[in-house]
DNA sequence: CTGAAAGCGCTTACAG
DNA sequence: CTGAAAGCGCTTACAG
C-alpha cells in the first residue's frame, strides 16, 4: 500500500489529557479533576477556567485511567443468556432493556448488552465481568440454572437476576413477577366464567416460570386429571402442538390456561383448525400480556407482568449491592387483563 | 441497618494483581506480563510457574489497567440507532449480531451492544466511545443521516456503518447489500412472470434502502405512472395501508414490488381482504427474506440480503481500520428467492 | 480553596 | 531470557 494511500488524518492523533486541560486553564491537574468529578471545593474562577478549557480543546476523560483510579467503571452489563432468537421474539426483553437503560442513565451509568447464547459466549462474558469491565450485571434468563449464574457469582461482582432462580440455595438477588399467583388468578378467572373442564399448557419444567405457573394452576383446581396437562417450550409451534394433544386426550375441555401468550397464539390456531370457537366452545387464557396478545384472534385475555417495575427494582437492587448492600429477592404482583378469549 | 445485617463476605475483597502472581511464581512482574500477553521471550520454566500461579490464585488481568497501558480496550461496540422496537421486530438484526459477535470473538475482541434510540442515548453512547471504552464501532441504522454518525466520526474512533450512508460526502466506511440491483431483479422477475401493471410500495425516502430500491424499480420500468408508486415506513401496518391506496388508485394492477417483507405481509392482508388472489390476480414480491417471508400466505418470493457476509465484511473493515487502514465502502450482491407469491 | 505526590495495575522498551 | 523502571491518564488524601 502506497504511503499516500492513507488519508491525511488517519494517524492516531493524541487525545487531549487532563494535563492539557490543566495547562490551558492555568491550574493543577488535581483541580481539573476536582471540577470534573464534582468532588471537593473549587473556586468559581478556577471552575470556569477549567470548563472553558475543556470545551475549547474537546477534552473527554479517559475511561481506563479513571476506572483504574476509582476502581469503578460506571458501567453495568445486561446479559442475555437465552439462545438469541428468543430475545428478538419476546417483546418483554425490549421493555426491560429500555427501562433499565433509562433507570441507569439517571445515575449516569452506561448499560451495555451482551449476548451469551453459547458456552463460548458465556466464558467471554464472565471474563469481561471478572476483568472489572462492569460494576455489576443484570442477568436475564429463564434457565437460571446454567453455569453462567455461578460464574458470574464467582466473579465477586454484584449480580441481579430477572426471574426467580431455580436453585435458591445460594444467596442471590433477583426480581420476579409472582408467577404462581398470576397462574392462580387466571385459573380462577376461567373457572369464574363457568368453565368446568380446564386444561393447561405449561411452560418448560426446568424453568422457574414454567414450574410456578403450573403450581398456581394446581393450587386452584386441586387434584387434576393428568391428561389435562400438557407441557410446551414457550414457542408458538409448541402451543399449537400441545393444544392438539390436549384435544385428542380430552376432547371435552372447555378452557385452557396457556403459560405464555406466544404458546397461546399457537393454541388458538389449533383450536380454530379443529373447529372450536373461542371463547364460545373453549376459553383461552394466556400469560405475559405481550404485544402478540392483542393481535390474537380473538384478542387474548392474559396476565400482565409488571415489566417496568421489575426493571426499576432490578436496577435499584444492583446499585444498592454495588454500594455494599446485601442481595435480596423481590416478587412483584401481576394483573389480569381481560380481553375476548375467555 | 445493623452491622450484622451484612453477610460475611460482602466486603470488597481485594482482587489478586499481577504482583501477587509475580510473588507466587518467583519472577518479576514484567515476566508475568510477558507470558500473559504472549509477547517476548519467556523460558519454559518461568512460563509454567506463572501459569500455575495464575490458576492457583485465580488471577484475571484488570481491564482498566491493561487498557490504560495499551491504549486499547479489545472491545467493539455494536450500536443500534433505530427506535428500539425495530430491533426486536427485525430478524436481520439478530443474525447480524450473532455473526459479528462470532467474528470478533475469533480475534478475542468483546462485542457490546448499546441501544441509542433517544437523543440522550446517543449522547451517552458517543461519550462512551470518546472515552476510549471501545476500539471501534459498528453502527446499524437505516437513518444514517442522524447526528450519531457525525458524533461517532468526531470521536476519531473507527466506525463502520451497516447500510449505505445517505450523505456520502464524508469518507465513511460501510457495508451494504446492493439494494438497487435487488430491486431491479425483483421487478424484472415480476415482469418476467407476464405482469404488465406493476406497482410498488417503496420504503421511507429518507433511508438509503428506501431510495435505492425505488430507483431499481424505476430502472427496469422506465417512465412509470406515479399512481403506481406508494411509500410506506417499513411497518406491516403501512404495507397494508399503502396497498389499499394503490388498489384504489389503480384497481387493475397485477403485481406489486414491496420494499420489505414486513410491509409485504401487510400488503397481502389488504389484497386478501379486497378479494384478490395471490399470485393469480396480483403477484407480490418482497425484500429482505426475513423469517416472516416463509410464514406468509402464500410464502413470499423475495430478495435475500447476504447478512452473514455483511457481518463478516463489517468486522473485517473495522479491524482493518483499528489497525490503521483507511475506510472503504462495500456493496454486496443479493439473491432472488422464489416462493409462491409471484 | 489548591498544588504536589502517591497510587491504581498493567505493558514495554531498555539493559544486561 | 529477565528484571528494573518508566509510563499510561486519572483520582484523592494530605499539607498548606
Amino acid at each position: 500500500m502506497a504511503a499516500d494511500d492513507r488519508p491525511t488524518d488517519r494517524r492516531p492523533h493524541r487525545r487531549p489529557t487532563i494535563n492539557d486541560v490543566a495547562a490551558a486553564s492555568g491550574v493543577s491537574r488535581g483541580t481539573v479533576s476536582r471540577v470534573l468529578t464534582g468532588e471537593g471545593y473549587v473556586s468559581k474562577d478556577a471552575r470556569e477556567a477549567v470548563l472553558r478549557a475543556v470545551r475549547k480543546i474537546g477534552y473527554v476523560a479517559n475511561r481506563h485511567a479513571r476506572g483504574l483510579a476509582t476502581q469503578r467503571s460506571q458501567t453495568v452489563a445486561f446479559v442475555l443468556s437465552e439462545p438469541q432468537h428468543r430475545l428478538f421474539e419476546d417483546p418483554n426483553f425490549s421493555i426491560l432493556l429500555r427501562e433499565c437503560t433509562q433507570e441507569l442513565a439517571a445515575h449516569d451509568i452506561m448499560l451495555v448488552l451482551t449476548v451469551a447464547g453459547t458456552e463460548a459466549d458465556r466464558k467471554r462474558v464472565s471474563r469481561f465481568v471478572s476483568e472489572g469491565g462492569v460494576d455489576g450485571t443484570l442477568l436475564v434468563s429463564d434457565r437460571a440454572g446454567t453455569s453462567l449464574v455461578d460464574e458470574l457469582l464467582g466473579t465477586g461482582t454484584p449480580l441481579v437476576v430477572c426471574g426467580r432462580p431455580l436453585d435458591d440455595s445460594r444467596e442471590i438477588a433477583y426480581v420476579s413477577a409472582d408467577d404462581r399467583d398470576g397462574a392462580r388468578r387466571m385459573t380462577q378467572h376461567l373457572r369464574g366464567s363457568g368453565r368446568e373442564r380446564i386444561a393447561t399448557i405449561a411452560g418448560p419444567q426446568d424453568t422457574p416460570g414454567g414450574r410456578e405457573r403450573l403450581s398456581g394452576f394446581r393450587d386452584v383446581l386441586g387434584e387434576v386429571d393428568e391428561r389435562m396437562i400438557a407441557v410446551g417450550d414457550y414457542s408458538r409451534a409448541s402451543g399449537e402442538e400441545q393444544m392438539l394433544r390436549l384435544l385428542e386426550r380430552a376432547p371435552g375441555l372447555d378452557a385452557v390456561f396457556v403459560a405464555s401468550d406466544l404458546m397461546a397464539a399457537g393454541a388458538l390456531d389449533a383450536l380454530h383448525r379443529s373447529g372450536r370457537r373461542v371463547p364460545e366452545d373453549v376459553a383461552v387464557g394466556g400469560f405475559d400480556d405481550s404485544a402478540a396478545a392483542e393481535r390474537c384472534d380473538p384478542p387474548l385475555t392474559t396476565i400482565r407482568q409488571p415489566w417496568s417495575r421489575i426493571s426499576k427494582e432490578m436496577v435499584r437492587l444492583l446499585l444498592g449491592m454495588i454500594n455494599g448492600e446485601s442481595p435480596a429477592g423481590m416478587i412483584l404482583p401481576t394483573t389480569l387483563v381481560e380481553r375476548a378469549s375467555v
